[in-house]
DNA sequence: CTACTTGCAAATATTTTGCATGCCA
DNA sequence: TGGCATGCAAAATATTTGCAAGTAG
């Protein structure tokens, strides 16, 4: 039985049972995107490990994120900005549900975890439901309420 | 109380009442998303409406996908693949929800209007509950399920 | 008429790729 | 040491913008 939660060193640990390598710019990475509670983009990421690796380049965070993303550490999310955002998945393998409110004037993201338990629940049926009638093999899902924040709606 | 789909005419009117001008390229991009019942890119878009009506330019394609999702008569997503789509919203005023799977392998993307009534009710709820504790007005949620397609998983 | 729209080209923004060099295991 | 990784620059994509010319109302 797995850890509900990723540690930085479970993620080096399934980087190395890949066969990959364990590099300064894949932890510069790494350390960034766990020491953030928000979703990070791309230019985000390499602003700030940069910063503290001097030598690391935008090409590989592009290139790290893919491969993170691939192998099941990562997950990569768009909010209608344009762009695409990362965060560290909840786990390699359990569950990964992201339930978020984004504000389409500020694009402010906050995840809410106070859902209530029939969420959660009707999401699983579904899950199963989805996979018996269209044969998918589901590892994630996103649910996003787009509108306005409060404070865009005083402006 | 107004109709739950959106007609071409609909729209025509809704613009002319927003006193905005009702053209030839705004008529062409909207005969051809509503043909379409698929998420359509922009350059998808453009390249019927230019076989149609060869004098339509692709920015024209782009300020009218934004002006109609700002009137709210287009839906706006991004499923991962680094482009927008875009399709005819449900209504300008009642329910804009829209579920579906995707699959990461191929990009295809199904939507599912087979849910059970108690996921429309478990989002009805949620979004009540979400826009008095964080004081956000929503116009719409979005549900996706991302896994690999029957297809996808055979190779 | 007049101001909203358009087409084209140029500018941005984001992400990907080629290739010589670097460095982890 | 061998081959995966990296940095840099260039390329590929996606989207936005400036501006003169067109046209709906």
């Amino acid at each position: 039985m797995m850890k509900d939660t990723l540690s930085l060193d479970d993620v080096l640990n399934k980087i190395s049972e890949d066969g990959l390598r364990i590099t300064l710019p894949r932890k510069g990475i790494l350390e960034i995107l766990f020491e953030s509670d928000e979703y990070l983009s791309a230019d985000e990421i390499y602003s700030r490990v940069h910063k503290r690796y001097p030598g690391v380049g935008l090409a590989t965070v592009y290139r790290t994120l893919i491969l993170l993303a691939e192998i099941g550490v990562l997950t990569k999310f768009e909010f209608g900005e344009g762009k695409a955002r990362y965060e560290i998945a909840e786990s390699t393998t359990g569950e990964n549900h992201h339930h978020v409110l984004v504000c389409t004037s500020c694009f402010k993201v906050i995840k809410y975890s106070d859902f209530t338990s029939d969420e959660r629940d009707c999401m699983k049926r579904n899950e199963q439901h989805l996979e018996k009638t269209h044969g998918f093999s589901i590892n994630r899902h996103v649910v996003q309420f787009y509108g306005v924040c409060r404070d865009c709606q005083r402006s």
